[in-house]
DNA sequence: TCGATCCCCCGAATTTATTTCGTGAAACAA
DNA sequence: TTGTTTCACGAAATAAATTCGGGGGATCGA
């Protein structure tokens, strides 16, 4: 599981564009296609690359409004906190979870229609569970991402 | 900007696996796969995908922890705000920033090689910033991404 | 009811890319 | 030196993406 300079380029440019052709990305890195795809395919079955997912714009699915919900657990039993990831990642308005240590257990990364559906979803599918004891709703001005995983093995 | 059935099917297998062909994907869809390029194509066009991202095992890069840090402004002026957003923005450890409305000004997502690299992350990145007025750092248990983006015009 | 128009689909043909495979050069150990 | 491993290359075969002409319904107006 060694990555040379090449590999890390290969991982870089994927992660930026997972669209590229592997023969632009041979091009790219300065390989023949076929060596370019045989690294690609070894990162593949080495589990480095795990796959890719396309990015669509919120707008144009009725998304009008994102948060972040910190959740506080009543308990923190491993059933406790088990139940409720199980729970949070099953609902179609959560983009992401993050079981954290400090002063709260998770952060919820939510998509919602509007402050009405905000609120519908703090009511129904956060507060309401035995197992949260106290939320707070932070709501999400702007979002960005980062442009790839740092690579401290380099 | 309309999206019938077959687009939120192609937007969420796409969303899943971008790397599905376009022949797969057509069979998918139910579509002859000249026609599915078609919609992707406008799909794109209009900006409703945005692109693609290969996802790669941090671990692999020697990303041993990740921290949410919680960051609060001293004032909220907009120079301020967008200084801090740059900067952090422009941090190889950042995967990426929420601006939130709340007692917190900032939610930053980073990936760094342990607690002493996030310490010396924090001390030096953080809290040194002049428009930084304090910060509260989360420890990453684990984190996971909810499958698709939810669509509310279906 | 009857066109006329539009929209969107299909399938064949063409272009382009992916993938396989045999070969050979460099690095390394015995 | 000699054998072995590793890795890149390029040509050939395979498969996919893309283009394009044409045709089936909807829908609309007369």
């Amino acid at each position: 599981m060694d990555l040379d300079r090449i590999d890390c380029d290969i991982l870089n440019l994927l992660q930026k564009d997972a669209r590229l052709s592997n023969k632009e990305l041979a091009a790219a890195v300065g390989l023949a296609p076929s060596s370019c795809l045989a690294r690609v395919q070894r990162l593949r079955s080495e589990g480095v690359l795990r796959g890719a997912h396309a990015e669509v714009d919120p707008q144009a699915l009725g998304v009008g409004l994102q948060a972040l919900i910190a959740v506080q657990l009543r308990q923190h039993s491993r059933a406790q906190v088990k139940a409720f990831w199980k729970h949070a990642l099953g609902l179609p308005e959560v983009l992401s979870v993050f079981h954290v240590a400090g002063t709260h257990d998770f952060q919820v990364h939510v998509a919602v229609r509007d402050a009405h559906h905000l609120r519908d979803l703090a009511l129904d599918a956060f507060t309401t569970r035995t197992e949260v004891a106290h939320i707070q709703t932070s709501l999400i001005f702007e979002w960005a991402k980062g442009a790839v995983m740092p690579n401290y093995r380099a």
